[in-house]
Formats: C-alpha cells, sequence, structure tokens
DNA sequence: GCCTATTGATCGGTATACTGATGATTAGCA
DNA sequence: TGCTAATCATCAGTATACCGATCAATAGGC
C-alpha cells in the first residue's frame, strides 16, 4: 500500500489517505499504454498490417523529414536510440525504410521512405486515426480535450528525466 | 500526420485538425510511462534498491494478499499471465518471494513474501511515494485530481480491450 | 593541423510485454 | 463415472526499452 497526499479539494488542507497500488499515476500510465498498443494492434491488423506503434511513430516521422539520422529519429520521437536502432532494422527489412551512409558524416545514416513505405502510411492511416478516437471513447470532448492538455502539461514538465527525452526540431 | 476529429468548445462545431503523431493520446501514453519507470528506477536505486516497477506493483500484491496464484495476481494487477511468470520468477531469484505448488490445486503455485521481502518494501516504499509525486509535479494539485480521474474514466471504459485486463477482487 | 571531447551507431545484457502453443490438472456435465 | 472443456503454468518466438561500453568519425580549442 502507498500512503499519498491528497488533497480532497472539499475541506481545504490535505489528508493522508491510504492509496492502493493500481491506482497510482505509475501504475495507470502502464495501463493506458498497454491498452494503447493492444488496440494500436487490433486495428491496424483489420487494415492488414503487421506495424507496430513504435514502427509506424519512426515511419512518420521519416517521412515527414527525409533523409534524417537515427539519432535526431530518436530525439524527436523521444526514444532510446538504441532502441530505435532495431526499430529501423525491422522497416528496412520490410522494404518499408531506406538506410545508406551519410556522404557528409559517414557516421550517420540516412533514412527515407521507400514508395512501399508511402503506401503503407496511406493504407493503415484510417486505423491509426480510430486508435486515437477509441482510446479516448470513454471520455466526453471536454473531458478527452482536457485530459490531453493535462497529460502533456505533466510530461513537459518531466521531459529531461527520462534517458529519451524529447527534442524537438 | 494525423488527422482528428477535435471540437474547439469555441465555436461549437468539430472541425478536421492536423495532429503531429507525438501529440496523439497513444504517443503521450507512451511517454508518460516511460518516464514513469524512469523516475521510478532512479528513485528506488536510490534507496539502495534494484526493483523494477512491475517487480514491486507484483511485492505489494503478493505480500496484500499472501497464497495467491499467479493467474490471480495477474489479474489484479493486469498484467500478462505470461510476463508475471518471469517477474516472479525474478522476485524468487532475489529471495523476496517464496512459491509453492499448491496443494488444494496441484496446477497452481501460491506466492507468499518472505521476510527479506518485507524489509525490501518498507525500505522502498518512500522512494515509491516520491514517485507518485514527482510523477505529477509538474501540475497543481487540483489538476492533479483531474488527471488522475480522468486517465482511470478513460482507462475503465477500455478494460476488456487488451489481453490483461484487470479482474479486481 | 593536432589532440581531445563529442557524437552516431552498434553490441551485449537484462527486463518487460505479447502471441500462440503445449502439458498437467481440475471442473462440469451427461 | 467418464469425457470434454476450462484453467494454471510454462515454453518458444518477437518486439520494445533501457544501461553501459565500444568503435568510427567528426568538431572544437589551441
Amino acid at each position: 500500500m502507498i500512503s499519498m497526499l491528497v488533497n480532497t479539494g472539499h475541506i481545504g488542507y490535505n489528508v493522508i489517505m491510504r492509496m492502493d497500488a493500481t491506482e497510482t499515476p505509475g501504475h495507470l500510465a502502464r495501463r493506458f499504454q498497454q491498452i494503447a498498443v493492444a488496440v494500436f494492434h487490433a486495428q491496424v491488423e483489420a487494415a492488414g498490417s503487421d506495424l507496430t506503434p513504435v514502427q509506424y511513430a519512426a515511419l512518420t516521422k521519416i517521412a515527414a523529414e527525409p533523409g534524417l539520422d537515427q539519432a535526431t529519429l530518436a530525439g524527436q520521437i523521444a526514444y532510446d536510440r538504441t532502441t530505435i536502432g532495431g526499430v529501423v532494422d525491422r522497416l528496412v527489412e520490410k522494404g518499408l525504410v531506406a538506410r545508406i551512409v551519410s556522404a557528409k558524416d559517414r557516421r550517420a545514416r540516412e533514412l527515407r521512405v521507400t514508395e512501399a513505405g508511402q503506401v503503407m502510411l496511406t493504407k493503415i492511416a484510417p486505423a491509426v486515426d480510430e486508435t486515437q478516437r477509441v482510446l479516448l471513447s470513454g471520455l466526453s470532448e471536454k473531458e478527452a480535450a482536457q485530459f490531453m492538455k493535462l497529460m502533456k502539461k505533466a510530461i513537459g514538465a518531466l521531459n529531461d528525466l527520462s534517458r529519451a527525452p524529447l527534442r524537438e526540431g
């Protein structure tokens, strides 16, 4: 059990409340993400693809910035550099992304979406849209907007606390 | 890029908005969870332990319900049964949990926290509390309460959509 | 221009997570 | 009772995620 300082909002002071581990922000975050992945897989599979959420995020970012390297890609979607290597490996294997050694910096690999990759993005776009709608389906539109705003705000304050902080372009 | 139906709230009807993939609920969920894990590790390591978030969740649940089996444990903290097997393996290796074949049902394994496990729980409790506070540190108390409420509501509506739905005792 | 610090990518290792399958055991029902 | 269905645990396989370390290559200070 976890004890936590909670403002009841009713009587204007803090009380110590007993809190179940399944009601902590960390646990709820894991649970929401777990469901998000499951919904994504179901929707995308129904659209005839086996792309994962991470692969999709990488593919869209590469499509938006052709020629970017893996480290920049990782930073822009807040992934660990090591992880991105494997993700790109699989995208290359599937023929959706081309990876070539950069002429300007021979350490770097330039990434580009192939024609098959473009086709794939177009093909699954509706499924990805539907995924986001399903994830918020338990909330009213007003609540959903509030939820998104608060999640962004909470994350923004903590960006530098993970190994893979978001590095905006 | 993702297009999504969004209520602006200002003019009372829906418009199609261009939405960056890093601003979808799925991506924000992953990001928040990623940070939650990083903060947990940092806090718990500072307290002299290498327990992971999943191991901690399992350990607290076993402490709360001595003798429960792995499938029930998995359901009560919303984990996949296969995953829980490995998690318990590591808790047993560390000497924090005892696992014995149930006399009543020889398929099942009864789990109990050892004395070392109890000591560990007591030792890292403050670090776990602090983790939850850090995760909400970007929000006011009112906002934090609202955020938690909305996340619970969104999750509650989707519980059955993942392979590992929450099965409350 | 040279040396050092930094950076891009990768490797080895560990820990989630999930799918699909299997084996052992128990429960339910005709 | 006997058969079938369901359940608990586990295995093989794949894909995130992260840490720490290494190697190649570039950048910056002098």
